[in-house]
DNA sequence: ATTATCTACTAAACCTGTTTAGCATTACTA
DNA sequence: TAGTAATGCTAAACAGGTTTAGTAGATAAT
């Protein structure tokens, strides 16, 4: 096991003080005046030897790590696991590295979460914040660190984020519904106070509202396993037998439906129409197909990255906060029927 | 912007030294003869004024981060992801935070993230390795690092390991397909000389040989395109009509396949039979559902984190390696056919 | 009474970089 | 020809911890 290199090697084999080998190596030399040629010659024999500066050694004296925090709800959800793929491309891309954690939603984890990352010095942060997280996330911000939310954001909290129109996705999704005729249109969300629920349960009574139908809402608690959550739907079907349409939340909540309206036997859509939010393989190959609002993921990744290497490449802090909204497509896959 | 506080902070506080300090917050105070009574007093305060060390002067003394280095091949790939995340669970609640890459089993992007993680003093490597990659890895071990790797291994490379009995895994499954009484059982996988697709595919010749069946495999490259597999399966449909049986190798080929099947018309299980490598939930609610060679997740996880720690936490480096193969399961769920 | 041992701490070195302040030379001005 | 400026480089401080080596005073052993 040869030991590694350190700074101090490299400036005593050239007999030269190791403040010169870290101005050359930082791309110092000109505004230090260093000669061209000893420019050279440490550059050279750096490279001959293999020398890579010790980077936490750097961090601790810059205070800078390179490294982005990322906090999502949780990575093995296909909607966060593909954002969090392309986050990590782009960060690789501009030179940062990517530590991750899921928060589960929940405060308490991602307060300690938060808590670590800072003490790793970790230089940006993006988040899906959980609820009650507001005062943690304006303590990074007032000390300046940068911060940007997605798919949801915090109304109390100024900060940058990205969203998708979560309210014109499940108003004009349920305009469809009723347009195509269904009355009984149900819409299932987990009880939330996050914005992105909010969002879609208002788009939902919105348009339910408009044409005066009886607006049907059933609200399950985040932490609900999938077990229970399709003997909950299989309930729910049971109960409400005058539902022609329902309208999920999201990805997981329209995955168990389809279970559960599966099991019930029930016919998709002469039986019952469906719209999830979020896209997923399984609706698209579903037979027959099911008609989901399907979020930009890469528009949304795109946007977080780009934001917070504003920020990051920002020479003074920014004042102005950047708030994202991105359009949802309707992915249409019933209209045979 | 209150400013961190430091450990000579604390101990100017206290009026004592920092090194006091510093046995004291890291439980040497007994060894250290330190008096009970300063023990408390110190503990006192820090906890008081919330005194955190500052992790990466601490990393850099000592020269462990508590940070373990995640190199998957895909992180949006939900075999990966699923996986990731109980990884990240059990790492954290050993002490460890993960930092993670997709390597997108790209040998250069791959050398280039473990010499990346190296500089951040990562303890220990979780790692699906891509192909040329043992030289990389080899000196990792050669220079004391603990490496985990899964789903595959390096035959050339002595370290822990975590798999899955691939070999029995196709030839089970082929097995299953020629008993009830298919023929013509086609193998699709992606050319590698990666270990899981190797014994993946003698899985299936030894099956269709004992048989005394004819093999018929296609291999297609590992960076094709969705949009290529799809016109290549819809392809090998149509010139091989006489197919009645499909393995794929793993889920993503599954994956296509099932769209190319679709598109074609074709019936499952009647006109074709099909199996894939992973369950993905897709598998599960496809009409009518697909049989699937089920990878045990979790107990992957679980033994990935155990041979880390076990590693980790080694006075002495152990000199033997473990190797855990673990079984799959056959879901079968078009036995009414 | 002298030496050895124990107790309860601590000064200083160390980890490996970056940054500040400054020091010889030589070149240029007044 | 003294004074100033530019050139080319470096010593030392610093970031914030851990670890080594040791010290002063009290107690025990010879």
């Amino acid at each position: 096991m040869k030991k590694k290199l350190s700074i101090v090697d490299i400036a005593n084999s050239l007999n030269i003080s190791k403040t010169t080998v870290s101005f050359i190596l930082n791309g110092r030399a000109q505004e230090k005046r260093i000669s061209d040629e000893l420019v050279k010659r440490v550059l050279q024999y750096v490279k001959e030897v293999g020398y890579k500066p010790n980077s936490l050694a750097k961090s601790l004296r810059t205070g800078k790590s390179n490294i982005i925090g990322l906090l999502v709800q949780d990575i093995s959800n296909h909607f966060f696991a593909t954002i969090a793929r392309r986050i990590e491309d782009l960060a690789y891309q501009n030179g940062y590295k990517i530590i991750y954690s899921s928060t589960d939603n929940d405060t308490q984890k991602t307060r300690e979460l938060i808590a670590m990352f800072r003490d790793r010095h970790v230089d940006g942060y993006i988040i899906t914040p959980p609820d009650n997280i507001e005062e943690d996330i304006s303590d990074l911000i007032k000390d300046g660190f940068p911060v940007v939310l997605f798919d949801r954001y915090l109304p109390k909290v100024a900060t940058d984020y990205v969203v998708v129109d979560n309210l014109f996705s499940t108003f004009n999704a349920t305009q469809y519904l009723i347009d195509k005729g269904h009355k009984n249109i149900a819409f299932i969300t987990y009880s939330s106070i996050q914005t992105q629920m909010i969002e879609r349960l208002e788009g939902y009574e919105k348009a339910m509202h408009q044409s005066k139908l009886k607006p049907n809402i059933t609200e399950v608690d985040f932490h609900t396993t999938v077990q229970e959550l399709l003997k909950l739907m299989t309930n729910f079907l049971e109960k409400n037998k005058d539902v022609d349409a329902i309208l999920f939340a999201n990805n997981h909540l329209g995955k168990c439906g389809l279970k559960a309206i599966r099991k019930a036997g029930k016919n998709i859509p002469g039986d019952i129409a469906l719209i999830a939010f979020d896209d997923y393989e399984l609706f698209e190959l579903y037979t027959p197909a099911v008609t989901a609002i399907a979020q930009p993921i890469d528009e949304i990744a795109d946007n977080v990255i780009k934001l917070l290497m504003e920020r990051l490449n920002a020479a003074v802090p920014e004042e102005k906060n950047q708030h994202i909204t991105l359009a949802t497509e309707l992915i249409i896959r019933d209209s045979s029927n």
